[in-house]
DNA sequence: CCTGTCATG
DNA sequence: CATGTCAGG
């Protein structure tokens, strides 16, 4: 754990780092990325039937002209920089701890995309995952780069679900489930007790397309929301990861079109209130409450990402007890690898 | 139908064209192909994990230093020309007929992996395929070049089996299947009758890992047996096609160890003798009795078609009385698009 | 290894 | 439009 500093409180105000403005150079640090997953010894192979159905245009063609096709929805564009935060300085001082979180969407793929270089560049002192899409035997070793402990929980059905967790510093301890077994069989939370903090990462149940499971979701949204405030009873709890709800019309381009659609129901955004009606801050929307566009996800199809047609359905949600610490919360639309982007959490802590 | 001459009974000498030499140079005509499969209008799209997976040796980056790499088991290789048959003179006269059959595992695979072009350069004056595994509705037009009727016939399982045939001549008639119900759901025989013979296009079905179709295999053996000397009752056949069998030890690089493997059992090789047997003439063996290592089909696995690792299962089978019609039977094993190779007759009919 | 399918998002 | 799975070969 890095060094905990005690804040002094001081007033709320947020800083004026603008999430939107995360793709401008200004965004120091970057650093440029060579892509490597092609030269990674691979088979060669045949066919290039997926291959024709997909990418024409990867890093390697990008010289073509191909200047009308869309850009790639997944892989780091050529030539661009790959997003990280700095440790902005916050109320005077230095944040102190760094969390991250990501929806990987298939950790195989995601390591192929290039996603795993995010990591030793950003350099979180924490990351969690969610939709491992693996079993946890047959995660690559390239997914735990050197430095961090690794925590993988898989769910039950192979190739669904699945969160995990990298950590520089080892934690207290670290729990799998929420000790519900009816809610334990998907791989969708492990939380991690540290000094100052729980730790809770979620891969919160999708309820599906024509909502078939949005009452399941509500049955583990209530179980979960007790889970939460038993932990807090102990210590604060940061709880973050892909928690499939946008909560407000702000967080998603199609408000209007969505109210049936799940992420967008209702019923999960009622269920989203009620928990942080109890106790429990946004922390991007805490400081950024007017940011407009600000997505982390995005449908694969008809180049929703390029056209920023998307959805807020990733956070880092914390007690309020941990108010004074938040530096500062960000949405990284920049990296890809993944039909979510990775968010990012600063610390004074 | 192209015109139809008689021919003069002559002795049976097997004309002096080698099959093994037809990826050389020297068999004329050749057409060079240009592969226009990537400039094909197909969306622009994202991600490159299922290409990375595959192909990093495609015709695009073959100038690259990959010379170990494994040459594509698939598709053309790059500045490499599509092998043709000529009308090979026979016995003082130009064969009349050409027919090609091929296994081309799925036909919307074989399209973008270029094997369509194949048709238009061979121009065969009828073409039978095997494998389809896909539904007749969703067939692409690219399938049927310019001057092919077509007849297509596709199993109830969706993706499985299924065969189709092209013809530039009006068939007299055409069937779906062999009359017996229980056999005629997988899509495996089409009879296309024209003036002179009935041509008989089929995927016999393959015994299975563990052979646990061999059974089936055999029942539909023998079924289908009869069927054929129905039809012969009326006019001379021609059989073509996957017939999932290596008939003897020649017809395939590892008969030792595959005793026990679908396609070289005792059982399979056994009904095909006895079909034989029974009046027909395997037309690629009876004029290359010797020949070795003349394969249709390769693993996709393990290089096998660069190391000519395979089987010949795929045939042109005729009718006694059709013997001295027989010019030439030729298995291009230079031709890419599927695991199997075009197999083309030429006849003087 | 490559083709299809299917469920899930 | 991606990620997985699975059967089939």
């Amino acid at each position: 754990m890095p060094k905990v500093t005690k804040l002094k409180a001081t007033q709320n105000v947020a800083p004026k780092r603008d999430v939107t403005e995360d793709k401008s150079d200004e965004t120091k640090p970057t650093v440029t990325i060579v892509d490597k997953t092609q030269t990674k010894k691979r088979k060669a192979s045949a066919s290039p039937v997926k291959k024709a159905k997909k990418a024409l245009l990867t890093n390697e063609d990008d010289n073509a002209e191909n200047a009308e096709g869309a850009s790639t929805n997944v892989k780091q564009p050529a030539a661009m920089t790959l997003q990280t935060s700095e440790r902005v300085s916050c109320k005077g001082e230095k944040s102190t701890l760094k969390l991250a979180s990501w929806n990987i969407n298939g950790i195989r793929a995601w390591i192929t995309n290039g996603g795993s270089k995010y990591i030793e560049k950003e350099q979180p002192d924490i990351i969690c995952f969610q939709e491992l899409k693996c079993d946890k035997d047959k995660i690559p070793i390239e997914a735990t780069p050197a430095g961090y402990k690794s925590y993988w929980l898989s769910g039950d059905q192979a190739g669904y679900s699945g969160v995990g967790l990298l950590t520089k510093v080892e934690p207290i301890d670290v729990k799998f489930g929420i000790g519900v077994a009816e809610h334990d069989t998907e791989g969708r939370v492990i939380t991690a007790e540290y000094d100052k903090f729980y730790l809770v990462v979620t891969y919160i149940p999708n309820s599906g397309r024509k909502l078939v499971r949005l009452s399941y979701r509500q049955q583990f949204n209530r179980v979960f929301h007790t889970y939460l405030k038993e932990l807090e009873k102990k210590k604060p709890v940061i709880w973050c990861g892909d928690l499939n709800v946008s909560h407000q019309s702000i967080d998603l381009t199609n408000p209007k079109t969505n109210t049936k659609t799940a992420g967008f129901t209702k019923e999960e955004r009622d269920d989203f209130s009620k928990i942080l009606a109890d106790g429990f801050i946004d922390s991007f929307r805490y400081l950024y409450p007017d940011k407009r566009d600000a997505y982390t996800y995005w449908a694969y199809f008809r180049n929703a990402r390029q056209r920023n047609i998307g959805w807020r359905l990733d956070y880092f949600i914390l007690s309020s007890s941990l108010q004074e610490t938040i530096c500062d919360s960000l949405i990284q639309n920049g990296v890809y690898g993944s039909d979510h982007c990775p968010i990012v959490l600063l610390l004074a802590i």
